[in-house]
DNA sequence: TATGAATGAGTGTTCATTCAT
DNA sequence: AATGAATGAACACTCATTCAT
């Protein structure tokens, strides 16, 4: 049974604690001795599982986009009426973001570093990442053939639109809050703008 | 005279290298060294005007913020009727995030560090700031007398959602190549997302 | 019985890898870890084995001394006349230093470590060793008795010179190339520093 | 005058503990750290003035290198009659080796590199080394027309001897401690093995 | 006999910052 | 106002070796 040497443990350890870390701090202020701390290893078991911190980087972030796009594949949509299944993914993402934050930090880093992250490693996450494209455009079909919303919306463009009112609303809470003197993360506020962005959504669908 | 102008100089030289380091690598990632070597110009120059690279940070932060915000107070909007004042609005902060993509990594550095070179260095900018809803609120107010607006809409959110839409899509411009399979920056793609904005939004305001 | 010859496989193994590792890197510069991949074998092994790099390197280095030895034990001298006994035996070192490189490089890191690698582990060796020395010794003698050498030649003075010559071509085999300019490995230039080697020595014994 | 804030003298202390760190330790067995302490300098200053440790170690050989050419070229050869003159010539060279024994610790582990770090670094070298075969190309010329050497003696082949005797000697130093139980070092030794190189040379070349 | 997992001390290198002039 | 020299702490990464089975 053996807890204690217990290879698969060690490494997960590991990724959950460089995941926190590269969150926090983007891949550059990531300190490889941090991960080994918190993740309560010996750092050189980090370079044994993972080569380097580069390659520990990669995989957590693809592991980031598996996550998020995993769970969207388990929402039931299709038994549910075109604007309620728009209605209800918009919620998932605004909901999925509000909990992870951290996957919004690391998809800034790996921008930041212009996406090498992500090449040569990735082919599992892009089939996973076109599972999302087809469910927007799934939704906007129905929508259509029930006359519910407007014919020839790019799917492409909603999904990014989605992703966009969400994704900017918490990465810039920080700054947000200086700037507009308002706590973007209390309850109100959240709930405000959870519905804003349902609203924004609908209304570009409609018929 | 003479010196005073050098002074000015070396001061400016160091923030624009320190601007460009800065939005390429971000706070972490970003070298002094580096900035020394680009502005041509001694490393303890930096020190010197500056006090250390956290608030040569903040400087080049709240530069870029006052940049956008004082771009957007030129714009004339008064004189247009309200739809086209607002796409004009739309419009501007796609082309100023598009011609500035250091803007959005400089503010996605600061949210990163939470926000803290920001504070207690800003209370210019978060005049300018206000000044920024303010403008969203006029269009706003006119369009709901001229009834071409939906009443009750919230400038702070109607800001945010302006930002969101073509931030988000800059930002995420390298994971969003290899993920989506497509060029986010060639020319049409960029003309399709300008459009897809100003759609959103003004079917989000219309009465 | 199948154990034992296991046994023996691995030990082997090690040994193999190990003469390769360290005559090209030398005893510093030599990797556990690959001396265990070339080995392929456990890298726990080695430890088993050899308790620790230091004794493999003692090992590897003895066996590179007891291997010239012995070969050159096996060379029939005693019937051949005084001059062709002794050109014999520089072709011998010459041949045997241009097939085995790595013995050169063993023994120099051996040296740069002051020889510890030899003490406590080298009885064997010693007498072998002096074997050597013997085999110059006698061919002089003859030689001395026929008229044919010089009287009084010292034996381990003349070991050394045999050695001297072509070892050191052979060592300094790529800072020559660059300092003379010159390709000291390919064949003409070995044949003609063959010959050369042979030509001092005998010049150096001839009545 | 500063002799604290002094460039050329940080420089060169790094310089003469690195030449006895690289001695002693050859290139892979030496330590940055224990040159920056036996230096009495910051470890950072090395990589300023040098780089990294692999163009520390190539500067070091360099002027290894330039040194022992840099002496030969002060021997004065031409008013000397030819047998002299190659005498002294041979007498030199063993002198050198003795009092500068790390010339040939860093040369081998030079070597054991393939002489990467001579390349791309030693124009200048090179020059001074096709000095080095001038002189005893003029020596053995001299000889030849005065009758007391032999003709056609390749001066490649003999600077090669010349430097083999010695070096291989001083080299071997160690394990020819324990394999031939006998100590080379001590004077008695020297001499005799300076005596036996001299009257080698001098056979050779005699008409 | 053999192995995969783990370790602590260390290795070359780089960092932001300060000193001395 | 400006500079080249210097620093110590930290950085990512690697080493020979031992543990647990």
């Amino acid at each position: 049974m053996g807890q204690k040497r217990n290879s698969k443990n060690t490494r997960h350890k590991i990724y959950l604690a460089a995941y926190k870390e590269f969150s926090l701090f983007g891949f550059a202020g990531a300190r490889v001795d941090r991960i080994a701390d918190l993740a309560k290893i010996n750092k050189r078991m980090i370079y044994h599982y993972y080569g380097n911190k580069e390659k520990l980087f990669s995989s957590v972030l693809i592991s980031a986009y598996n996550n998020i796009r995993k769970a969207e594949q388990n929402l039931v949509l299709d038994e549910l009426p075109p604007k309620q299944a728009l209605e209800k993914l918009v919620d998932f993402t605004w909901d999925y973001y509000l909990k992870n934050p951290e996957f919004i930090s690391l998809v800034n880093s790996a921008n930041l570093h212009k996406g090498r992250h992500l090449i040569n490693n990735s082919d599992e996450l892009i089939n996973l990442h076109s599972g999302h494209v087809n469910i927007v455009e799934k939704i906007l079909k129905r929508g259509e053939l029930s006359g519910d919303f407007r014919v020839n919306i790019s799917p492409v463009q909603l999904c990014i639109s989605i992703a966009a009112l969400g994704y900017y609303y918490l990465t810039n809470r920080f700054t947000g809050r200086i700037l507009f003197n308002k706590n973007f993360m209390d309850k109100k506020a959240l709930n405000v703008r959870g519905e804003f962005n349902k609203e924004i959504i609908m209304k570009m669908v409609q018929a």
